[in-house]
DNA sequence: TCTGGGGTCCTCGTGCGG
DNA sequence: TCTGCCGCACGAGGACCC
């Protein structure tokens, strides 16, 4: 049977979920952000984009680009409750689906009775029951369904075999395909690559010389649109973590610690909730000339407790002593009990006991 | 222009035990 | 007892994604 998959993404998710609590703002260039110095945009109205404004961009910047925005501030909760609702939708049309983040989903189309016109139906229903618009792209993989869902938002619908994509896309960057980032274009660039043709065309060894035995033939594959992953139903987190950025870079030691135990404080609260427990205990610190160091300990027992979790945080930043203002602290935890219940057992099944 | 927060995955180096 | 090899766990850094 052949595979089908679908990708269906919400366009502008956010900043649609905020037009729809304030319709006085619909027309308007919304731009969805933190406050602070230092903030960055989540997401902005297709009528913001229109301006420069973009994703990940400095909030200050995309208030130069476009000053007569409307800032409002992120309100996931809002989010979560939209996004239930829409994926509750799409589990009524698939069974197989994979949800990424809030505003996306792989959904298996394989052996389904006219799949196209599910889908159609599907984006229908959500745009009437939630008010949210959708752009799908359907393949053979999940690769091409990605790419196409992208290819015409908002409001896409974009079916392409795995020689339609290569052929589409031939002449765009290879930073077009999901995997390949800023770093890997120019780096690619850099040896004369500057279309997915041409790194479709360039021998797998010699991108292995350049990127590695692994990586090199990947890129090639990813640029022939050929992958395939397999939609998983449920993702269990392997970490969690909260980190900050000071408005202004820190120097103070004791003004760090009480920082780092509030993120402690705020870590083990998820992890109590989530029911989690782990071993690896990390430190993120981000240095004003943006350098980035982590550090990690990991405890014999699983653990959430906030007085374990600080006092190993607090060891690992003594220990590294940053040598500049610090910007950022996070505290990751990482090794969850239930994957340590994984490791090998000795024969009879039973738990090999620490005595 | 001056770069958030919360994640995943990969690679590489190192230390350790069999 | 020493050495080499191998696999594994861990730690660090980097790229990438939403």
């Amino acid at each position: 049977m052949a595979r089908l998959i679908a990708h269906l993404d919400l366009d502008a998710f956010y900043a649609t979920v905020e037009l729809q609590r304030r319709p006085e703002l619909r027309g308007l260039p919304v731009i969805v952000s933190g406050s602070g110095p230092r903030a960055v945009v989540t997401t902005a109205s297709y009528e913001a984009r229109r301006f420069g404004v973009g994703s990940a961009m400095p909030t200050s910047r995309a208030l130069r680009l476009c000053p007569d925005a409307v800032l409002v501030p992120p309100d996931f909760e809002a989010y979560r409750a939209v996004s239930q609702k829409v994926m509750t939708l799409v589990r009524g049309t698939v069974d197989v689906v994979e949800v990424l983040g809030l505003d996306e989903a792989y959904l298996d189309l394989s052996g389904m009775h006219s799949p196209k016109a599910a889908m159609r139906r599907l984006v229908t229903q959500i745009r009437e029951q939630t008010g949210m618009s959708a752009s799908v792209g359907i393949g053979p993989n999940t690769l091409v369904a990605k790419v196409a869902s992208d290819a015409e938002k908002p409001r896409g619908f974009v079916v392409l075999t795995r020689e339609e994509a290569c052929l589409r896309f031939a002449h765009a960057s290879p930073s077009l395909v999901p995997g390949i980032g800023a770093k890997t274009a120019e780096k690619l660039e850099r040896l004369g690559i500057t279309t997915l043709q041409q790194l479709a065309a360039t021998p797998g060894e010699v991108l292995a010389q350049h990127f590695g035995g692994r990586q090199g033939p990947w890129l090639r594959s990813r640029a022939r649109f050929e992958a395939s992953d397999q939609i998983t139903p449920v993702r269990v987190a392997v970490s969690e973590s909260r980190e900050t950025t000071f408005d202004i870079d820190v120097t103070d030691g004791e003004e760090l610690a009480a920082a780092l135990r509030r993120l402690s404080e705020n870590l083990c609260d998820g992890l109590a909730r989530h029911r989690r427990s782990g071993r690896t205990i990390a430190i993120k610190v981000r240095l004003d000339d943006w350098t980035t160091v982590t550090r990690a300990r990991t405890v014999e027992q699983p653990t959430n407790d906030v007085e374990v979790v600080y006092d190993v945080a607090r060891g690992l930043l003594c220990e590294y002593a940053p040598s500049r203002p610090v910007r950022l602290l996070g505290v990751r935890m990482a090794t969850f009990a239930d994957e340590a219940e994984d490791a090998p057992r000795p024969p009879g099944g039973q738990l090999a006991l620490p005595w």
